[in-house]
DNA sequence: TAAAACATACCAATCATTCTGTTTGTTACA
DNA sequence: TGTAACAAACAGAATGATTGGTATGTTTTA
């Protein structure tokens, strides 16, 4: 008696998320038109009511499917990246840096930002459920992030010394930033430089609480 | 033979200008109706529509009178501010910082995040001309930040070697991925601490630098 | 065969903008 | 200095296009 999901409803479904955060990520959630988004996705307007209630909850919905998929593909590159220094703690940190900045790069090709961060600042004062929920997928960013902190930490015996999940957060921060400005001067050197940039600097945080420490 | 402009004329177009520039850093450009800006200017569509074209042209001169404003701001938060340490080089860049982070956690009353970062988002990848000019600003921020950075490198026998000018671009990625996080959290902790964390972050910049150099 | 999936026509509301005037201010000149 | 002529500033109703959403019927699938 499981709710088995029809294999046709599923590839509508996801035609219209993934078109829709193709199209949340480069236009934003306001100036994306649900009649663009059924044009794009290739169904009809019924099929689409169907499947969401409105606007608003293909934007819940995209949100999950948007995390999802991320998450995938961030752990399919980083996979793929090559192990620079097995001495270095934070090894695995910036592999996981270098492989938001590969992604990055990569969906620039069709343009676009952070889903998230576009949703942000578009909803966030104005919409406190969406709010609430990009919160907590920030929350879920940067604790990709804090994880692999408290993995070098401990190895370094810092543990408890290093704030990670403020690093985290902060790791977050120049990310959205960098995408930011990436988009607006159009440039990717600009996302790369910036990433090398705060990898220099975790690795002088290390470096300091090391020399404090011992 | 002065084409001199009337007062009542440019008590009108300040009115919307100032309006406009708090909708838009609310709810972004694409979210923000004119019919609002109108009631909230308490002007009437003839007088909207006689100062400016549309709403794409009101976009344009919202930025230039955000940049001018924010500016003037700036510069009276920071000459309030005490200097703590006139041995730091870095002290005036500091002063730069908290002056930001001052004049952001001022703003949040009235909610909405940056202007110049709402529009970014929402408009870099369909707007050419819009753009360009939002380069424009986030250039002019960072210049803001690399004279500072520059008078610190120097003062220290650094020149050259600081790549000053990313640096500063990196600041603006910090504070507009801080702004944003700090709206979505809904906690004006964050952009303090991690400005604080920055701070930290170009202050070890410095001395490593010394370093190297001596 | 019942329910899920889809199609199509339609609708009410919203939105940026325009149009047609009226009022207010400026300037040239007697 | 007074005033005619003009231009800028403003008021407010009207408009056409767009938008998110619905109502109703048909097809597909378990």
């Amino acid at each position: 008696m499981k709710t088995a999901i029809q294999p046709r409803a599923i590839k509508t479904r996801d035609r219209i998320l993934r078109e829709a955060a193709q199209m949340f990520a480069l236009k934003g959630f306001p100036d994306t038109k649900v009649a663009e988004i059924i044009k794009a996705a290739e169904v009809t307007s019924g099929a689409f009511f169907h499947h969401f209630k409105g606007k608003e909850d293909l934007g819940f919905a995209v949100i999950d499917y948007h995390m999802e998929e991320r998450c995938r593909a961030l752990d399919r590159i980083e996979k793929s990246l090559p192990i620079n220094d097995n001495n270095n703690p934070l090894d695995r940190l910036f592999r996981r840096l270098d492989a938001v900045c590969e992604l990055v790069v990569k969906r620039r090709n069709k343009k676009g930002g952070c889903l998230i961060g576009n949703l942000s600042t578009a909803l966030s004062d104005t919409h406190p459920a969406f709010r609430k929920r990009l919160s907590e997928c920030f929350d879920e960013m940067a604790s990709e992030f804090q994880v692999r902190l408290d993995e070098a930490a401990e190895s370094r015996g810092l543990s408890g010394d290093m704030h990670t999940s403020e690093m985290a957060r902060y790791i977050v921060s120049v990310i959205e930033g960098a995408i930011m400005l990436t988009r607006t001067h159009r440039d990717l050197n600009v996302i790369e430089r910036q990433v090398r940039h705060l990898k220099d600097d975790l690795k002088r945080s290390f470096q300091t609480a090391e020399a404090t420490n011992g």
